[in-house]
DNA sequence: CTGGGGATGGGGCCC
DNA sequence: TGGGCCCCATCCCCA
């Protein structure tokens, strides 16, 4: 499953999205009362104070999404109980992934939004939005069909994907409105790890360190992939040739440059 | 050209 | 139901 299959990329293009264009895309969104920017900056701490272990900024665009939910009636959804990849992974012992947390144990985040647990999406938007009185539930995304046989489902304004969980069409539209915000660099990302992982790029802490060398890296992921490296078999084969691979990426680069078809 | 590091993103799972 | 975490995936850049 392509990672970009919600952000259309133009070839040539560089990766790095454009965050502009986004906030600019949902003018609904932007930094405007009752949170300007520096509202929502300064719920995060400078770097210097920035312990990435400490509480991460409260996602205050959360109740802005409840009128974003579209539902619509049954539709042909596709199959979501379909397995993870396989389980290609056969990471050393010290790499096991459960339990590999960065040695500073996480505080959970206090979370100004605790109470949307309890309440509904239709409240939510009417928190975020007072002055638009008692819309009709459709417009909440909170109609519920009238056919028990039927499955409602939701879909994103913005790419019109649909998912059936009104908790996972929220998580994907994080995606676009990008809440959790840089206070360094401004750069916005969809949720509260990946700005963790990313003020790590600020702070240079790198809390994943190799049991086989001296490297330290600020993702899991990229230690795993780094583990790799020390492994005299990579997981990532050639059917052709057989030659392993450290990488998918890599793996591909040898397959799109023609494999030569023997073992190196 | 290849291999590897860095950075980033999404869905799924678990609590 | 939501948040946190995990895994997988991908792209860019550099040696």
């Amino acid at each position: 499953m392509p990672r970009s299959f919600l952000v259309r990329k133009s070839a040539g293009s560089r990766r790095r999205p454009n965050y502009s264009e986004l906030h600019d895309s949902s003018p609904e969104l932007t930094f405007q009362q009752p949170y300007d920017q520096a509202h929502l900056l300064a719920a995060i701490p400078p770097p210097e104070v920035l312990n990435p272990t400490a509480s991460l900024p409260t996602l205050i665009w959360d109740s802005l999404l409840a009128p974003q939910a579209q539902p619509i009636g049954w539709a042909s959804l596709l199959p979501q109980e379909i397995p993870k990849a396989g389980e290609l992974t056969s990471l050393s012992d010290e790499d096991s992934g459960k339990g590999s947390q960065p040695p500073s144990p996480p505080s959970p985040a206090p979370s100004s939004f605790s109470s949307t647990s309890a309440s509904s999406l239709e409240a939510e938007g009417y928190a975020a939005f007072p002055g638009l009185g008692q819309l009709p539930k459709q417009l909440t995304g909170l109609s519920v069909a009238k056919d028990p046989q039927s499955r409602k489902a939701f879909n994103c304004k913005y790419c019109n994907k649909e998912y059936i969980s009104l908790g996972a069409l929220k998580m994907h539209i994080r995606s676009h409105t990008l809440p959790c915000v840089c206070s360094t660099c401004g750069k916005a990302f969809s949720r509260p790890w990946l700005l963790q992982g990313h003020v790590r790029t600020h702070t240079g802490e790198k809390p994943f360190s190799c049991p086989h060398c001296s490297r330290a890296f600020a993702d899991r992921s990229n230690l795993r992939a780094h583990l790799q490296t020390h492994s005299d078999v990579k997981k990532y084969q050639c059917k052709t040739c057989s030659r392993t691979f450290s990488r998918m990426s890599l793996l591909h680069k040898h397959q799109d440059s023609g494999c030569s078809g023997g073992p190196r």
